[in-house]
DNA sequence: TTGTACGCGTTATCAT
DNA sequence: ATGATAACGCGTACAA
């Protein structure tokens, strides 16, 4: 690998020299110009990031942190997918970082990504509390935003959507179709957003003055197979019911998969709900309605808040900028045309 | 961000013993240890890893590159998860680069990664044409591994597998079972992946006698709003067939969901034949049939071969690390229990 | 067992 | 317009 200096020999010039006609920063002569980029081309000089970012105590790269337990699914390309393009459009590059599967482990990504010299991180937290991140976001120099959850002391640093409430909404939606017997299939229910559902199911019955039946809630692992499993368990407990609401899509598909197979009529009988971590989920099944959560809205928001904090632009740019960009739309299908 | 130097001063003693306090490399005493221990906690220290690997040079690190055409969908969570989770064990982090939409980009993505210093690449290329790679390879000192291509002069840098064959013989297993009005639905075909597929249909045909008719034929963009409209297409072309052979599986989705509304009975009349590049597919969808194409396998073998070369291993130890994973299995479910 | 001093490849601040 | 030279933060021979 050559390096700077090979160049400049070549060149018959300092480094400083070979410097600036790469940068582009300072006087050069239009002769001198010429010989340095003739030997860059001849010796195939590739810069070292790592010694210029060591230099100008900047990486342009912002990191993010999530557990690989959502590595497979849609919910983590869509993340991928906005945040990579997001920023591909300011210069910045992102790395990813595995949260694995504890808190220490999730804590061990961060600091790894702040030793990087990330200049800002992302984290789609799964196993780290609330209280634990607001102790990392004080602790840390770098800006370390939160997807996904509300934090106690940085509001500033976190963007969270009301899974409580949203859940509720969905599941009013259904009493006041008709429906009074209604199934809910729940996430891991260690995991916050899993609980925050299951609150909004309980929360809407008790809203709507119908009391709660323990024998029409069943849990769910997130994936379609534990959904068909807990669709199982509610039939076997006897108890009918005339709506399922799965805490997500994926296992939305495999209650509707089992529903299916068993013979039962779904469309007709049984309306199912999910929620819309999966785009093309309403496309695949027809029977399923799915509730908007705004995963793209809150990386794309977080991004936008990072960027301000680290441009040290105002709250307004960056709030325009996020109003600026309609990724969904052009990631996401309209509606289906056949 | 407290460095080296202050926690040596902090501890009374030089950089050079905080240095071997932390990597553990030559002898400290056991009391000026504790001291150092002290002066690290006291100043939350943290290695700034652009130093430290650009003085080792080696980063411990391997990039991919991916279009970021293939981010939405559960390709990209395949090859993301799985190439995660081995490098992680082998205690290595991973770097995105996003290869964007054209040839010069996917190049610059792999120079970048290479400028960052990383110790080997893959690439998993969408515009690049094998040649260009081949040159690549053959320019760059680290190793760049290319999936899902058959180079022509770097045998041992590439994993393919052999995409055409494999469509034939998914076409040939439906005129087997007495279709002879196979429809096909193309996936992009400027990419090679696609033209392969659609050969494999046309060299099954003539292998067992069947008239090539191009009014079966429509072209997908490989998502599963095409495989829709490719499918309407071919109904629209007047030309019946019992049988319909989508390049992937989303097409094939669509396929689906267009002949159900269109109140065609799929599962008696039409036979739909996907790729398996959604491991979920076949649980979604009963109708569907899939080819399992190895995905999976082969970024498995990318990565250990890579890590070989890397190591200084031999091939045999490549292959034994990369037989002693069964990935898949842990990743996608079983035969669907319900 | 510990300290000195140099190298890693850049950028940036001075002089000249 | 160009060239020394000092950072940047860490690892590591080599000496002591």
């Amino acid at each position: 690998m050559a390096t700077i200096l090979e160049v400049a020999k070549r060149a018959g010039v300092s480094k400083a020299t070979v410097s600036r006609v790469l940068s582009g920063n300072g006087y050069v002569s239009h002769e001198t110009r010429e010989k340095v980029m003739q030997a860059v081309a001849e010796t195939d000089f590739r810069p070292n990031l790592l010694a210029r970012n060591l230099s100008v105590k900047s990486t342009q790269t912002i990191g993010l942190v999530v557990t690989n337990t959502l590595y497979s699914g849609n919910y983590f390309s869509e993340l991928m997918s906005h945040s990579a393009r997001m920023l591909e459009q300011q210069g910045r590059q992102l790395i990813l970082a595995d949260g694995k599967h504890s808190a220490a482990q999730e804590r061990a990504a961060i600091d790894f990504l702040l030793d990087l010299r990330c200049d800002g991180i992302i984290i789609y937290p799964r196993f780290l509390t609330v209280d634990e991140m607001d102790e990392i976001i004080a602790q840390r120099k770098q800006p370390v935003l939160v997807v996904n959850r509300r934090l106690r002391q940085h509001h500033s640093y976190c963007i969270y959507a009301d899974q409580k409430q949203i859940s509720a909404m969905a599941v009013k939606a259904l009493i006041d179709l008709g429906h009074r017997d209604i199934g809910f299939i729940t996430g891991s229910l260690d995991s916050p957003t899993g609980a925050e559902r299951l609150a909004g199911y309980k929360a809407a019955l008790h809203e709507r003055g119908i009391p709660l039946r323990e024998a029409l809630i069943a849990e769910g692992k997130w994936h379609a197979q534990s959904g068909a499993q807990a669709t199982a368990a509610l039939i076997n407990s006897g108890c009918a019911f005339s709506a399922l609401v799965a805490s997500n899509d994926e296992m939305a598909i495999g209650a509707i998969r089992h529903l299916t197979t068993a013979n039962i009529a779904v469309p007709k009988q049984v309306s199912v709900l999910g929620f819309d971590d999966i785009p093309l989920a309403p496309y695949i099944v027809p029977a399923l309605s799915s509730v908007r959560i705004p995963v793209t809205d809150m990386i794309q928001e977080a991004i936008a808040r990072l960027l301000a904090m680290l441009d040290g632009g105002s709250w307004q740019e960056a709030e325009a900028f996020a109003a600026s960009l309609s990724l969904r739309e052009s990631v996401a299908p309209g509606p289906f045309a056949s």
